[in-house]
RNA sequence: GCUGCCGUAGCUCAGUGGUAGAGCACUCCCUUGGUAAGGGAGAGGUCGACAGUUCAAUCCUGUCCGGCAGCACCA
């Protein structure tokens, strides 16, 4: 007998290799109808799975949020047994569930196209209609082998051998059409349901491994219920409206360009906001960092000392005198990758004493790396960027505090542009590394440390996490994770202890006895690439920019002529005031004018008819909204200084008040 | 870099084996209009580049360049 516990606590007998369906239909007819899967002890098995042990049970019914992922797995194998169906001699390989929805990948020598999928996906709701119950059934290894060899699935073969010899060999039919699987399913097809979209096709490698072949792979998305596929669809559209290579575009802020592929051409507007950036970054580091800059280019040996024309030569450039006569012409330059080279030679520049640490270099370092075409993207990924970097030479004692200090300044820049929601990981030791054994031990007790105090301190605000082999090969490292205003993810902040780079370079300073010591160094970013960040900006806000950030934050448009010189005279105390603002005195429509400035996202407009000039008003109209306000100039010039005040520029005022 | 798709006016896109079109934007003229497009006229393109096939290529083929979606990469 085993003893079930249901979620109401009653605890029920039953005989022992009872099934989940069984026991559903001893509760009701309808509840074993609605059924999908059982969990017991929280742990999703199939309805058919006998049940031998005492656990805590649940019936998962199909609208159960753990039913998802059954239904997008189901899809998964529907899509495959579709493909199989329409394009005899498929391959099939992996079928996985993923972020909403699912994909499988096969191999055929002609890949699909987008013009394949609506056969597909109607093969696909042609076989959930047949409802065919999903049944399992465990194979010996030599037996699966023998039979995914005779279908020629070769991929499959190789799959069986990758079973950990103490997992069962587990196959699930639908039909007549099988899958090697681990599992849990569904009891039927049918419970699939119609909520379900063939997205897209793309190539991926066979185990993610480029040396292997290219598979053909297939994203499909599943949802309970039509309203969900729907919300969904209409979630990317949503994502797709703030892409912000279509917003840089139509709010003018910047360009690419063949010529250039992945370098940014920054317009006047796009630039502002850059600008401010910066400027908010210095302010943040004011009193703490000393700024300096780096040069560009600099010799090939300085980055065979670094390590990095020999791990990343691929992804440098390099560059040489382009005159035939010159003398040294063979002499060889990078264009800098990094900016901790550089930083060191000016660490190094002089001698250093223990009284000189923690000492703090920042840089808004432009830096330039050749990506893979195919990483570009916006401003996301480019091939010339500028970092906030900033490399803080230390003792192995102030490292922790230092950290610490790095987190608060991290957490406090989110939260000044909205980003409450986060995440720090650290990254531990990876398989290729420097360093001894000891000294990673060290530093990775030592960051353990502040990532607990870094979670205590944040009252549950900040989640962190452990990426185990992710560090860099001169140290582990922390990196900020933050999610944006649909609920995706950016890593942009990132704290790497090094215990390389400054004894590569013999960087030392003299300690208290007298002796030369080695610093730590500690590479740090906020914004990661200030390029990066303002498009995830761009796209968290949707363009539409707080007032301190944005490029054009007033336009003074007129009505009529008659308030031209008013409205010029408005526009200029704006501008005295400090506020970027731009005058319309253009002979269109007040409707025109209004429309054209919201669509390029301008946040404030102030109409100025005739009306305002002899009353010495504005009439304040908000991004977005319809309705106006009318005001005297002197509280709108007091009201919009206020709000155009930089965050952190407010909370200074606010601590002398 | 790999796989697939794409490249026509500043932008969004039609189109054809016989050297091109629309809407918006732009310029000029008329219009002075109270909160998301007033009317008219005009200008604007070596159809991504280079080769090939053809009497003839923007269209077909190849190579290259660039872009998009994934994959891989990301010091």
């Amino acid at each position: 007998m085993v003893q079930l516990t249901f979620p109401d606590n009653s605890v029920r007998e039953f005989s022992a290799g009872v099934t989940g369906r069984e026991i559903a239909e001893g509760i009701s007819k309808s509840l074993a109808k609605k059924a999908v899967a059982v969990a017991l002890d929280g742990e999703l098995g199939d309805l058919s799975d006998r049940i031998e042990r005492d656990a805590k049970i649940e019936i998962v019914t199909r609208d159960d949020p753990r039913a998802l992922g059954l239904i997008r797995h189901d899809a998964a194998h529907v899509m495959a047994e579709a493909v199989q169906e329409l394009y005899p001699g498929t391959q099939v390989t992996i079928g996985p569930v993923i972020e909403n929805g699912f994909y499988y990948d096969f191999f055929r020598n002609q890949p699909f196209t987008l013009d394949d999928l609506p056969a597909i996906e109607a093969k696909m709701r042609e076989i959930i209609q047949r409802n065919a119950p999903f049944t399992k059934e465990v194979w010996s290894r030599d037996q699966a082998k023998s039979v995914f060899e005779k279908k020629g699935e070769a991929f499959k073969v190789e799959l069986v051998d990758a079973i950990p010899a103490d997992q069962d060999v587990k196959i699930y039919k639908q039909g007549d059409w099988f899958d090697l699987c681990r599992g849990p399913h569904m009891a039927s097809t049918g419970q699939i349901g119609s909520a379900f979209r063939l997205m897209r096709v793309a190539g991926a490698y066979w185990r993610g491994d480029p040396t292997k072949p290219m598979l053909s792979r297939i994203y499909g998305t599943a949802w309970h219920n039509e309203e969900e596929l729907k919300a969904y669809l209409h979630m990317l559209e949503e994502a797709e409206k703030r892409d912000h290579r279509r917003l840089g575009r139509e709010m003018d802020l910047f360009h690419f360009q063949e010529e250039g592929p992945g370098v940014v051409f920054w317009h006047p507007k796009g630039w502002t906001m850059f600008q401010e950036l910066v400027a908010y970054m210095r302010r943040r580091l004011r009193g703490t960092y000393q700024e300096v800059n780096a040069p560009q280019l600099l010799d090939k040996s300085l980055w065979e000392t670094s390590g990095h024309w020999q791990t990343f030569r691929e992804a440098m450039f390099k560059a040489q005198p382009a005159g035939d006569e010159i003398d040294d012409n063979d002499r060889v330059y990078a264009i800098k990758p990094m900016n901790c080279p550089g930083h060191i030679q000016i660490f190094k520049h002089g001698l250093k004493s223990y009284r000189d640490l923690p000492l703090r270099l920042a840089e808004f370092g432009a830096v330039h790396r050749y990506e893979p075409s195919g990483a570009l993207h916006g401003l996301m990924r480019v091939r010339g960027f500028t970092q906030d970097d900033a490399h803080i030479f230390c003792t192995e004692e102030q490292m922790a505090a230092e950290c610490l200090k790095i987190n608060d300044l991290i957490i406090s820049t989110y939260a000044d542009f909205g980003f409450t929601e986060m995440v720090v990981k650290l990254s531990t030791r990876p398989e290729k590394r420097v360093g001894t054994d000891e000294a990673w031990d060290h530093a990775e007790a030592v960051m353990m440390d502040v990532l607990k105090q870094i979670e205590a301190q944040s009252g549950g605000r900040i989640k962190t996490g452990i990426n185990p082999g992710e560090g860099a090969f001169y140290g582990p490292k922390f990196e900020y994770v933050l999610r944006d205003a649909i609920g995706r993810d950016w890593q942009c902040g990132t704290t790497q202890v090094d215990f390389n780079l400054p004894g590569r370079f013999g960087a030392y300073y003299i300690d208290k006895d007298g002796e030369k010591k080695t610093p730590v160094m500690i590479h740090r970013a906020i914004c990661g690439s200030m390029e990066r960040f303002l498009g995830i900006l761009i796209e968290n806000y949707a363009g539409h920019l707080p007032l301190w950030l944005a490029p054009t934050q007033v336009v003074v448009a007129t009505i009529t002529s008659d308030a031209d010189d008013y409205a010029a005279a408005v526009a200029e105390k704006l501008r005295r005031a400090g506020i970027r603002a731009d005058l319309d005195l253009r002979n269109e429509k007040i409707n025109y004018k209004v429309r054209e400035h919201s669509l390029v996202k301008v946040p404030v407009i102030l109409v100025c008819g005739k009306r305002e000039a002899e009353e010495g008003t504005v009439n304040v109209r908000r991004l977005g909204q319809k309705d106006q306000q009318s005001m005297s100039l002197t509280d709108a010039l007091v009201a919009l200084q206020e709000e155009a005040t930089p965050p952190d520029v407010k909370r200074l005022e606010a601590e002398a008040a």
